[in-house]
DNA sequence: ATTGTTGCAAATCGTTTGCATTAGT
DNA sequence: ACTAATGCAAACGATTTGCAACAAT
């Protein structure tokens, strides 16, 4: 269903990336190629112990690192300071929704022919760039005006 | 030297803001405007423990989500885990270091005129969005060359 | 007088680490 | 055989919280 993630493939790029191929890797690869919500490493962890009861959360945080270091994960920091996972290695840009901080993927904006902009550091070397945007979700729109709708009766 | 940002206005801002005026919130907001650097919650409470020694860690992150509330300051998650304090309210984008996680401030890009990428949430509503550049600072990439030749020889 | 703010200490909780065991190569 | 990967528990450390004392309004 989702070519260029099953898991043949994840193993093979397991192996190329120098990395043994154990069943736990899988079932994370695997998880994150179906899972596209970025969840934290909790969220992960609760859905992977369903069928690996014996996953422990250190071995996701080092499986993780590896991946991440591999390039085939994205780790990236949330707003309530918990770690979540992008397991889609393709380039592409974030929406983060203000009220829940859900994040959701967005095709990658082109600003390769932008010129940089002034007043990056001294001596700095630009390796990329991505654009994130701050939206409001469907769901907190609606939870945002019954709540100003109940915070307006309470005053 | 740095109008928009002295004292008295400070004060001014907070009471705008519906907060209390009090020596610690000053010293916190003329600390930010001075130092530039998004320091987080401990480079912060060193800095002013200086000049206010019973100044509290947790005064200062109770301080600091009334600041981001009322949109003097922003918070912004760092890749370390560790919050990092941003007291620019002018909108402007940042430049991160891929080796230190230094954050740096650029001006801000104009997504303006840019349509809307597709692929956003169904019935999100888009409130803003900013550039985040990818950089490799002029320190790191000294430490870094110095890195890969001592790992050469090592190797 | 009222109520937001402060400082201290304790609690919380995400992440990291040490180490003995297991399993992929 | 070699060594990365795992699981457990303990350590760590950033942030939050409860509460009594304080201070700005």
């Amino acid at each position: 269903m989702n070519p260029g993630h099953n898991t043949a493939d994840a193993a093979g790029r397991l192996r190329r990336a120098g990395l043994r191929v154990t069943g736990s890797r899988l079932a994370i690869l695997a998880e994150l190629a179906r899972d596209r919500t970025h969840p934290n490493v909790w969220d992960l962890h609760r859905r992977l112990s369903a069928k690996h009861p014996s996953l422990s959360v250190s071995t996701l945080y080092l499986a993780l690192e590896a991946f991440a270091k591999a390039g085939l994960v994205r780790r990236i920091p949330a707003r309530d300071g918990r770690l979540r996972v992008d397991g889609t290695p393709a380039n592409h840009d974030h929406a983060v929704c203000r009220d829940c901080g859900g994040v959701y993927d967005v095709p990658a904006v082109d600003l390769g022919r932008r010129p940089l902009p002034a007043g990056l550091p001294r001596g700095a070397k630009v390796l990329g760039a991505r654009v994130e945007y701050d939206v409001l979700c469907g769901r907190c729109q609606r939870t945002s005006r019954m709540r100003r709708e109940r915070d307006a009766c309470l005053s």
